[in-house]
DNA sequence: CATGAATGAGAGTTCATTCAT
DNA sequence: TATGAATGAACTCTCATTCAT
């Protein structure tokens, strides 16, 4: 029945427009200082039909976090695999990829440093993330060492070179909080490079 | 009259006492999630007390990241006069430095994120750690400068290296929360280096 | 659909008993003295329902003043047209319903009373109350003079005249307790009416 | 010992502007959102000094009406002696004493209203002032008779009398908060004096 | 399914009172 | 005696969660 269609497809924008505003509020105001009334207001709907998508606020947070890092999660793996020519340019790509990223999503980055911030707070959350790290360092590298065999990159712990860039990522969300000009940004790229090898240009 | 010295003695210790559990708990639990009575259990004292010595629960927050800020300034100003030999000396001295700080005042560095991520919950916070971040990229600007003169240090906008190294630490921070392991903070000093100029070894 | 309806009806009943029972403890006990949880537990809700009445515990003090100044407002205008007679049948009469009134609900005025005593910190309401005076002697003061244009009432300023007499009405609300007695509300009327012109008997 | 003599003078001295401060505190802002701190300040000692000198907030409370109570007891007793002439002149002259003290203490009659409007808060304060009331009426009852046997004094119950009489006193102070006018209160008097008998000029 | 009234646990804050100095 | 630091009872208000409509 093209009627049931119809209706689950509204019901599920209506649960990804309540997700949205859940990311907004929580990644402005943190879990604690954040009401199910003004994620409901944001997103248009009574803060009773937020119950009717998540069971529990708790749960609210951990779907802000989990549906968002699972969209992101294909920039972070395959990284051999979905960029192309040598070990510099892969990286080069990628750190591009990356940085376009975290300037775009600035409000669901917050809410992943938030997480990182409190690992007793969000146990399970941070479990997730630092998952997803260990799979970022170990698909990049295999990256790091042919660049090493190449000699452009460091002769440095590729997993000590991973995190450091990983570091380096989260912390400019930090450092640079109006997050708009992108050309900012884009001078950082190279930056981030020289975690790898020397770069002179 | 020595009974009063050792009164203002007293009262000190207690105030300070008061204020380490704020940094603990507050780091740990982030504002919201944090209770006064939390805060005077660790300390050890009544949580009227509390009261006593900070008006609010706000007032407490604020002290807990500005007092050990006041601390921690030294450490990032004068950089060219703090630090002795060459440029490169200089700046490994100071990263260094800073990276000892940062490994063993984690609780502190953690108060400093939640601000950051949260600039317009904490205005004023916000716009003192601005002030910090620019009083620091100002001192240590002249020092990358007289590098790149003598061809150490990379071409590259000074003050874009100086945001880049803060960072890395603010980023290290998040990325390496098991703090304990100082060899990992030792080995990540090598990479904050390699954002001013090639290192190689 | 009355179903509607009949859930408005619900509402309207449950907020005017947290209103009675807040005109009851609020009276007895004072602002400061009364507690919401007395206030709930009097009107039989949860503390909590309160709240989901008005917003605050001045705003629930605000209303269980101006919403009973609002029914007693009739008896003090038009004092003209609403009583009949001579002007002296029309203050005689004008005195009993005021008198009846006082009588009645000795609740509510003991609120009055409180505003009156405090117009520092409730200067809102007394603005209200002192315009409710206002407004009335306006409207007394045609009735007056035609008396004393007859020779009744004394040659004395009318407005004079009135505020003796709210004074007198305000005073044997504090000065007679023991409401209950009717029959000396009764015998008060005379020495109220005595305070327009000379009445004998 | 004259050092002795002086020290008590000055703890007396103390103690009353304790009492003073306390007076003008609880008439502002009534018992409960009148702390301690505050009548310390006003008085110029710490707040634990009141303690000294008042063993709870309630004994100050009720040193703060009954000591002034005291003061004012002996213009409402004797009222056949102590004042000259044919009962309508000691009337007219106990009324003006009376109204002069009304005008006068303003702050302090607050205080006696606000027992009066609370009489099960504070059961014993107001029996207090039963008793200063019933005393009152006794005494002028005698006149009052006298008066009436005279002819110039309405046929009335006497204690109806001289209880709408200090009705009027109590509403007066309600009536007119801007106590400073002195000729209002001046005008008052005869609008009193008509409550004992026909008074035309 | 959507709504929002009802509930009450929980937190910040105030302040009378105690008591050591 | 004067002081003010320490204490904790008590109160207002918030808000997640439940559930009847």
């Amino acid at each position: 029945m093209p009627g049931n269609q119809s209706m689950s497809e509204k019901k599920k924008l209506k649960r990804s427009s309540i997700l949205k505003a859940a990311v907004k509020q929580f990644s402005e105001n943190g879990f604690a200082e954040t009401t199910i009334a003004a994620v409901a207001k944001e997103a248009g709907v009574s803060f009773g039909t937020v119950f009717t998508y998540f069971e529990t606020k708790q749960a609210l947070y951990e779907a802000a976090i989990l549906e968002p890092l699972e969209e992101i999660k294909p920039y972070f793996s395959e990284v051999n695999d979905q960029f192309k020519g040598s070990p510099l340019e892969k990286i080069k790509e990628m750190i591009q990829c990356h940085i376009n990223l975290f300037s775009d999503r600035s409000e669901f980055l917050r809410l992943i440093q938030q997480v990182l911030g409190s690992p007793e707070r969000f146990p399970a959350l941070f479990e997730e993330l630092a998952t997803f790290v260990n799979d970022f360092v170990g698909s990049v590298i295999p990256v790091i060492e042919e660049g090493q065999r190449e000699g452009v990159f460091y002769k440095e712990s590729p997993s000590l070179i991973a995190e450091s860039y990983l570091s380096i990522l989260n912390g400019m969300r930090l450092t640079f909080t109006d997050e708009s000009t992108h050309s900012i940004w884009n001078s950082l790229t190279i930056q981030a490079l020289r975690l790898f090898g020397p770069v002179t240009k």
